[in-house]
DNA sequence: AGGCATTATCGTAATATTGCAATTAAACGA
DNA sequence: TCGTTTAATTGCAATATTACGATAATGCCT
């Protein structure tokens, strides 16, 4: 086996993983850092900027724009990437949805 | 390869994506969600609400509570986990954390 | 003790992910 | 046009994840 079995869950369930999959590894936390921290879209230099060779930062950012997490713009000779700011707030609420669910009250432990 | 070089990463990097992988599976934010619905200690009948044999959901949990998201406790023949409550909102900051950092204003496209 | 219920662990197969060298594709400038 | 720059794609090796049958471990009850 090894695949996921997706088709026995809940859309919604099955969304909110894909994005944390999508936030699950440092080097696309790092990415999303740099573009948070420029605010700006980047022309290219995440790859100097990150300890990983070019095809696997392309790949990196590949799997975040499938996401929904950035957008990336072809500039002439580059792409210019940034936070695709119409998902961002989207995201952010489906993963309070699943935080706020939490009463410390109730909870027994 | 196949392993992630962690530590070319930041503390704050490594743990945010952990803790993200640890939710980037549907059987696991199926698991949290059923914790949180019915808000208390749940003693195994979680295997009988997925549609997954016994083992694998044991190897989700064990990685939820890995991650710091749940607590097992023994309680006599079975086991009762929950919401671990003590890590669950410092969780929910750290993602914010990461999501507040967009500035839609300053956002170039 | 013996049997049952519950959960963890082991072993293994299938699949996915990560990382990079080599190559390709596309756009620019001289 | 030719070389350069930039980024994606391909192909592959190493490792990780997912899933489950079989088995063990633990505590309950009779």
């Amino acid at each position: 086996m090894g695949a996921t079995k997706t088709e026995h869950f809940t859309e919604r369930q099955n969304e909110l993983a894909m994005l944390a999959k999508a936030l699950g590894h440092p080097a696309r936390i790092a990415i999303l850092d740099h573009l948070l921290k420029v605010d700006a879209c980047i022309c290219g230099d995440i790859v100097t900027e990150l300890p990983l060779a070019q095809p696997t930062i392309s790949q990196h950012l590949k799997e975040l724009k499938n996401a929904g997490l950035i957008k990336g713009e072809i500039e002439g000779n580059s792409i210019c990437y940034c936070i695709d700011g119409k998902n961002w707030k989207k995201f952010q609420k489906i993963i309070n949805s699943l935080f706020d669910k939490f009463d410390s009250q109730k909870n027994c432990c």
